[in-house]
DNA sequence: ATCCAGTACGTTTTT
DNA sequence: CGTACTGGAT
């Protein structure tokens, strides 16, 4: 029998029940982490309706759409049958946007492009501006633009402030970026928030009209918002201001991204009657996790203090394992957990992995997988960013919204069609001046003589074969999924191939129908055009599934808002974190310590913090210095272990080292032999001796059938081998494995 | 037009 | 170390 809502409120603190029944006027949450944010958030929105405010005048916001999910399901759970709009910025975004295309001059089709197509854009851009520059790439260029619009400056305002060197040459491509994003009928994640923003504060008719839709607005992660979410909280709740912020400045973690935490931290001005509470009871970690969380905080100077504090156990002291190198770090904490799993103390699932950097998780994959531990690498659209993926939705993209050029160029010769470089080159000349997309102008082919041969008839039968699918899509998103692979001749390449990587492709690729299948079984409404968007907006802990028996391995921003019962920290050395580039300046650097203190306050009984002595790093070894931030932790709080083969025993001590050379600023020493490769080139007589083993080769199995070989290690009587059949892929010893070698017909 | 091999290049974090 | 792009050969 779950608890009543009366009884859910009777068990709340006093601030969280303060912070749940106070519902009308401004309300500014402060909540350390583990305070019960996302109870009081929804017992609030329970509440509301509890009162009799109508589900639908409620809008909550959280930060990724995993956090929106789970906040609508516990709070259907106190309230059934009862739609809230719960979403997240973007997804808001998308849907006003939508609503209100015509008043903001956009076709309502539009494609949302992510990161890399904005690349893709700047490219072309430069391109066709004529803009050389070699001395700034495209990808620093699409972030100063989207810099520009976080902070809602339109080409020509941006125009006018742009000082130094590089801003001016970001001023000359951002209005031909607008131009060629307006023309493409596409919109990038950063207009998703900008349009509306303006809107906002520009059409006083639509901004009343919001106002008055949305009587009660929550928003998650106040920290974490940017100027142009914050006009649209602002927007939506000056008639109205019943808006209720939650956040924790010291969990700030999105800076470069252009959060600004005045945002936050002036709420109080833009709310002058704003009721204020502090929520700092910790429910989640021991004292000792605390207090190290805590002691760390304190460094940052830029800071409101506050004090946690919780009613748990002292707990086990905080680890500090120093391990030899990255690799060793990798396998003991691996060996570690497998340990108390299989001691009965633990799950798999009861461990959480943090880092710095995505590249970290290299050595980790590679030592479960050895170790046979199950783990779930939290990189949700990993997936849909691989070629041949990325190759299927471009068609399906182009399908939805014709003008999508750059999907266009992605999908006309994949497979190939004998369009090649030129063709293209000639059909965009075409095309620009005319004001036609490029599928528009492939229909037309016959009229652009410097177009010949095989190009001609392969634009021609592009252009048709589109014009036929777009039949199909009002099928389910699986079959127009199903329909695209097969009709574009996509799945005939892949199959009909003899690359060995290209049957793996073929089944990703299959995989997209299954996942289409997936997205439309839980909601039949839905359809093509909704998963692609689905796609586009996913954040990468969205496809983290915490019921699974796994470890999870993440970032630590992605780690933001989960708690585990034990958490490892990896590389806490200078250079990784705090991160490199952060520490040139005061502001990037706390928000490095913020960063290991969201990771810090996962745990809730056991946490390690550990670092390496060297880690192999683009190719080379290098000593590295530990971070500053273990410095910064109560001595009495932490247990530090000498875990490294050597045992501490050979090396100098790391002072030493400290800013002697060129490298101290980075963090970075040379160990001053050379990278391993050199010396595995030594040992590697095996290759005398070819075994007929080889990446690539296919081979018989009694067992598993007939399978591909994927990787070849070792040597002699330990040589590995990976093969991978139809149904997963296994290793053996080359020695013992029960194989043929199939010989290619 | 296409393919391949060689090189240049860069690497934080993400909706 | 890996990928992405360029320039050469076919």
């Amino acid at each position: 029998m779950p608890p009543t809502f009366d009884e859910i409120v009777a068990s709340l603190t006093d601030a969280q029940r303060e912070a749940v029944t106070q519902t009308d006027g401004p309300m500014l949450v402060l909540a350390g982490p583990g305070s019960g944010k996302t109870r009081v958030i929804t017992c609030r929105i329970a509440n509301l309706i509890h009162q009799g405010v109508r589900s639908h005048q409620i809008l909550a916001i959280t930060f990724t759409n995993k956090a929106a999910a789970e906040m609508k399901q516990r709070v259907a759970a106190m309230m059934p049958d009862q739609r809230i709009w719960i979403s997240t910025f973007h997804s808001l975004g998308v849907r006003l946007l939508r609503q209100y295309a015509d008043r903001l001059g956009l076709d309502r089709n539009f494609t949302i492009y992510d990161q890399s197509d904005r690349v893709g854009v700047v490219k072309a851009a430069l391109k066709s501006a004529a803009i050389d520059v070699t001395r700034f790439t495209p990808e620093t260029i699409q972030g100063a633009i989207s810099k520009a619009k976080n902070k809602l400056l339109l080409p020509h305002q941006f125009e006018k402030q742009a000082n130094d060197y590089f801003s001016q040459v970001v001023a000359q491509i951002y209005p031909v970026y607008e131009k060629k994003m307006r023309d493409a009928n596409a919109v990038d994640f950063d207009d998703l928030l900008m349009w509306p923003a303006l809107a906002l504060t520009k059409d006083e008719e639509m901004r009343a009209e919001l106002d008055a839709r949305f009587r009660y607005v929550l928003v998650d992660e106040y920290q974490d918002t940017n100027k142009a979410q914050y006009e649209i909280a602002r927007g939506l709740t000056i008639d109205h201001p019943n808006l209720c912020v939650v956040g924790d400045p010291d969990q700030s973690i999105y800076r470069w991204r252009g959060a600004e935490l005045r945002n936050i931290l002036d709420f109080e001005r833009d709310y002058p009657n704003a009721r204020v509470i502090l929520l700092e009871e910790n429910f989640r970690s021991t004292k000792a996790i605390l207090r190290v969380a805590d002691h760390l905080i304190a460094h940052n100077k830029k800071r409101k203090p506050k004090t946690l504090y919780t009613a748990k156990d002292e707990g086990s002291k905080v680890g500090a394992l120093l391990f030899e190198t990255g690799l060793e770090e990798a396998d003991l904490v691996a060996q570690r957990i497998r340990q108390a799993v299989e001691a009965g103390k633990r799950h798999y699932r009861d461990f959480a992995i943090l880092l710095r950097i995505n590249a970290l998780s290299r050595a980790l994959e590679s030592a479960f997988t050895r170790q046979r531990i199950p783990y779930q690498l939290v990189r949700g659209v990993a997936f849909f960013e691989r070629k041949e993926n990325r190759d299927v939705l471009a068609y399906l993209r182009l399908l939805l919204n014709p003008k999508d050029d750059l999907s266009f160029v992605r999908a006309v010769n994949e497979p190939a069609r004998g369009i090649g470089k030129t063709s293209l080159e000639h059909l965009q000349k075409y095309a620009e001046p005319r004001e036609l997309s490029l599928l528009a102008a492939a229909e037309h082919v016959d009229k652009i003589p410097a177009i010949r041969g095989k190009a001609v008839t392969g634009l021609k039968a592009f252009a048709l074969m589109m014009a036929e699918l777009r039949g199909v899509l009002e099928a389910t998103p699986d079959e127009v999924m199903r329909q695209v692979i097969d009709r574009t001749g996509y799945r005939r390449m892949l199959k009909e191939s003899d690359n060995p990587e290209d049957q793996e492709r073929l089944a990703n690729v299959e995989e997209l129908i299954t996942a289409a299948h997936q997205f439309h079984a839980e909601d039949e409404s839905r359809t093509i055009a909704d998963f692609l968007e689905n796609i586009t907006l996913a954040s990468d802990v969205d496809g983290f599934d915490e019921k699974q028996d796994c470890v999870a391995v993440m970032t630590l921003h992605a780690a933001k808002g989960l708690e585990f019962p034990v958490v490892h920290m990896m590389a806490l050395e200078q250079g990784i974190l705090p991160h490199e580039r952060s520490l040139m300046r005061d502001e990037e650097l706390e928000e490095e310590r913020r960063l290991a203190f969201v990771g810090i306050t996962r745990a809730q009984e056991e946490l390690y913090l550990s670092y390496a002595r060297m880690r192999e790093f683009r190719g080379q070894t290098l000593y590295a210095v530990p971070s500053m931030f273990l410095e910064e932790l109560p001595q009495d709080g932490i247990e530090t272990s000498d875990l490294s083969s050597s045992g501490g025993r050979t090396s100098p001590a790391v002072n030493t080292w400290r800013g002697s050379t060129a490298g101290a600023s980075k963090g970075w020493y040379d160990t001053g032999f050379s990278d391993p490769k050199a010396s595995r080139e030594h040992e590697r007589p095996e290759d005398d001796a070819p075994t007929g083993y080889e990446v690539g080769v296919m081979v018989h199995h009694d067992v598993y059938g007939v399978g591909c070989i994927t990787e070849v290690s070792g040597q002699a009587a330990l040589r590995k081998i990976k093969i991978r059949f139809s149904s997963g892929e296994r290793s053996f010893l080359a020695a013992k494995a029960k194989l043929a070698i199939v010989q290619p017909t």
